[in-house]
RNA sequence: GGAGAGAUGGCCGAGCGGCUGAAGGCGCUCCCCUGCUAAGGGAGUAUGGGUUAACGCCCAUCGAGGGUUCGAAUCCCUCUCUCUCCGCCA
């Protein structure tokens, strides 16, 4: 959420700054509503304390044993009219939080204007693609070939947009999840956190999902609805959500291995082969709870983590700065990570790392105490996928497939594999 | 699922329907004293909001939401959560 009082100073730098999203502020409506909330809550508060003044009195003359029938008299008619302004108070208020629950985070600076993905800035490549003495195939072919991977059977257990794996790819997929927790638990400083799988409608409008994206969650039935979690940011983020942090507390680094949850309504047709874009799949997120001061540096360390990743893997990628069009709903700036993907001849998301900036910490209510004035303050959140599991799977199999159809393991993984130093046929 | 107990400030903990935003303690900050350390003395220490150039003044908040009342942390109702016992169960 932005900073209601940016609308009470600047109402025209906000508007120009959501024009940038496509987002048209209805000014017209801020400033009834806003003219309307000072208004009422004034003449609130003027009967409110009128009435506690008078019902002071009551209790001193009652103490000296006065006659109180004129004091009560007096009194009688605030009642009514108090009523009547605290409920219209409440609607207004009611009225502009659930817009601006609506409005998106403002961008930073250097985000370059743009529609879509085709105008995201390019800032580095890393690795070369591997060039083959064959022919490619996609870690579709590849999987369903080696017996390792069945969407048929995944579309009879449950629907379309689902995976079953089985032997040594099922393994090498956890290896990576392990991999990928080990090292930025070890080498990254992070901390490890187990959380829940389904989250309550607070927590996914303190990350900024709801209300807008209702669409995208899945919902379960049960008292209290519950959603499943489209990403641990999610839970993760709620951890500090009505708390106050201790400024040496801070940074909080956190890292967390779960499934992940999309219904991907608004994506029918898109990657419909493979597991590139599937309703489950697995996720090892970055999580950085930081001061105001810092999201900017936190944002390029904890992208520099992610990297590793694919680095240590030894996948090639590029890292590309999101346009305007393209940053997601909370995030003031955005860089993803996009790994080569031979099946398909082309760099494909597999990480995306955000500052928020205050935008979640708002929503969230998550403060630290600056030691500088004493008084609690938003934090700053920035988070990424250190990676997507799935899509690094397909990576890995594309990337290091044989002539054979059979796939090696990446170095660093071998300590994961068992035994297991190739990936082959099933019989 | 059945029976019971509870929810108060950063933490512990008191609280009669009427200057209680809340005693007391711990913690923390600042000052004093003390030639180390420890102990001691004093002051301060919730959050959000309105209004003001500012000092300040005002409003709201004692798990959440309603209600009774001139007035609610305190009484009533509903819900949520926590704990104990029983049952069931990975």
């Amino acid at each position: 959420m932005l900073d209601p009082k940016l609308f009470r100073q600047d109402m025209e730098q906000v508007e120009k700054q959501l024009l940038r999203r496509n987002v048209q502020l209805d000014i017209a409506l801020l400033e009834q509503l806003e003219t309307q909330r000072k208004d009422v809550q004034i003449r609130t508060q003027e009967l409110q304390a009128q009435r506690n003044a008078q019902s002071r009195q009551i209790g001193k003359a009652k103490a000296q044993g006065e006659d109180i029938q004129p004091l009560l008299k007096a009194v009688e008619s605030l009642g009514d009219d108090l009523k009547q302004q605290e409920t219209t108070l409440n609607q207004i208020q009611q009225q502009l939080h659930n817009y601006f629950l609506e409005l998106p985070n403002l961008l930073d600076d250097d985000v370059a204007d743009g529609k879509s993905e085709d105008d995201n800035i390019e800032i580095m490549r890393w690795g070369e693609p591997r060039t083959f003495d064959f022919e490619v195939k996609d870690h579709v072919d590849l999987g369903v070939e080696l017996g390792q991977m069945d969407f048929e059977a995944a579309a009879k257990i449950t629907s379309s947009r689902f995976v079953t794996m089985r032997g040594g790819l099922a393994r090498l997929h956890r290896a990576l999840i392990q991999f990928m927790l080990d090292t930025h638990t070890g080498n990254h400083g992070y901390t490890e956190c187990y959380v829940p799988y389904l989250v309550n409608a607070a927590s996914l409008t303190g990350t900024g999902q709801l209300p807008k994206f209702e669409e995208d969650a899945f919902k379960v039935d049960f008292d209290p609805l519950l959603y499943l979690i489209p990403t641990a940011e999610v839970p993760v983020t709620n951890l500090v959500r009505d708390e106050i942090i201790e400024e040496k507390q801070l940074p909080l680094r956190l890292v967390a291995h779960t499934p992940c949850f999309r219904s991907e309504a608004g994506s029918y047709g898109r990657d419909t082969r493979g597991m590139i874009r599937q309703h489950q799949f697995e996720k090892v997120e970055l999580v950085q709870i930081v001061r105001p001061d810092d999201s900017d540096t936190a944002l390029e360390v904890l992208t520099a983590h992610a990297e590793t990743i694919l680095q240590q893997l030894d996948l090639p990628y590029r890292k590309v700065l999101l346009c305007a069009g393209d940053t997601g709903f909370s995030s003031a700036k955005t860089y993803d990570l996009e790994v080569w993907l031979p099946g398909q001849q082309q760099y494909r998301e597999i990480s995306s790392c955000s500052n928020f900036r205050g935008f979640q910490a708002r929503r969230l209510k998550a403060r630290w105490r600056n030691p500088e004035t004493g008084k609690p303050e938003l934090v700053n959140t920035v988070n990424g996928s250190g990676l997507a599991v799935g899509r690094t799977l397909v990576a890995v199999m594309e990337n290091y497939q044989q002539a054979d159809g059979s796939i090696d393991i990446p170095e660093v993984l071998l300590p994961y594999m068992g035994t297991i130093k190739t990936i082959e046929l099933i019989e």
